[in-house]
DNA sequence: CTTCGTAGCTGACAAATGTCATTCCGGCGA
DNA sequence: TCGCCGGAATGACATTTGTCAGCTACGAAG
């Protein structure tokens, strides 16, 4: 993808300036890397890529207006030879899923040491992948949600404090069947209420 | 507090590796700081403290163990010469009184660029305080918080998704007190019901 | 073809929740 | 001193929610 002994062409979107300001700082100092330019939101990391043409996209998952994994796939539409780089706060297993569905190259969650990421933006700029390692061993293990996919819908629905009824017309199911769907999924996570269900759910990584 | 000349002594507290290493890089860089040491986590940060004195202390407001305001409070009692920097995420006013409670003396955003960071801890050493643009306006502003004493105590039990019978026990009141205050917080909110309340008052930085 | 499992729905019931009127009590200003 | 107000509580009531049993439809397995 990229020769060797050209830099690397990065961009970095991150919603904490600090956070943003202090890696791209840090990346610039890298010999073989170029920081091309950093963006706030996912839109302007989008609207960055369209562009700069970067070979890497480092994206925050919690951004405003677009979340990183969103911004991923618009940026494998409008630049495909762009790879993208998630960093997340939280390592959940769903969500690197979804990434990966998504056609993410790397998985980096911000308990990564500075000194990593040179090497795994290299990596991914020369095709390779590259998935954190607490977060793909979680990943395997942790394949075991206990919920079906219309318990996820409705937990998902429900984060919020999204009433019954509000959460029927969202899934489009009868009132009657959500509940049916919260009361199981309630007692297979142990959860008092619903609100309780997807928190567990949530802090689980399953929704 | 510290004579000019002497360089300031600092440590940094935050539970994310990549902000942490990339913030202490760029410090230890700076003329006149010097970074003792890093902590994860508020206990880690407190024993810190303990062991090296520093002159100031940056917390991350968002901590395992000890939230950075109850690692602030403890840092007073063992180190009343240590200088409290809160770094936190949100900026929400009614954390941001918490803190100056918790005799915090300067409070930061991750808005906040890096290039700032030097000289408010100069600022901060040297017996000054300070407190983020945003966040003061906001403080003042946001004033006209419609929730009373009570309602906002409920509101923040009830943001874990508690039954009332458990916020009751927790804030020592009646059940049916309880619902009364919800009920009331809900129509000032504008809300459905109670979970709907918790989240409009936890954004607006009520609770 | 029958059986089974699963998605979706319904209805009935009990418990939890939200609403409202009302009461009691300790200040606090007129 | 009187009256008003806010905190706390109670009781009654309607609504929402959670539980449970049972129904239909449909595709896969037997």
């Amino acid at each position: 993808m990229t020769e060797p002994g050209t830099p690397i062409r990065v961009i970095l979107a991150d919603d904490e300036l600090l956070l943003r300001e202090a890696v791209m700082t840090l990346l610039a100092l890298e010999d073989g890397i170029t920081v091309l330019g950093t963006a706030a939101t996912g839109a302007e990391a989008v609207e960055l890529v369209r562009k700069a043409r970067p070979d890497v996209a480092v994206l925050d998952l919690e951004m405003p207006t677009q979340d990183g994994i969103e911004a991923a796939a618009e940026i494998q539409l409008i630049a495909p030879g762009t790879r993208v780089v998630l960093l997340t706060r939280h390592a959940r297993p769903a969500v690197l899923r979804r990434a990966l569905d998504a056609g993410v190259s790397a998985f980096v969650t911000k308990a990564t040491s500075v000194k990593e990421l040179p090497s795994i933006l290299r990596s991914v700029a020369s095709g390779g992948r590259y998935v954190d390692g607490a977060v793909a061993t979680a990943a395997l293990s942790e394949s075991n949600c206990p919920l079906t996919e219309r318990e996820i819908d409705v937990l998902r629905e429900s984060l919020d404090g999204a009433t019954i009824r509000v959460i029927a017309e969202r899934t489009h199911l009868a009132p009657g069947t959500v509940r049916n769907y919260i009361s199981t999924a309630m007692t297979k996570l142990g959860a008092a209420n619903r609100v309780q269900a997807a928190r567990v759910a949530w802090n689980e990584g399953w929704i």
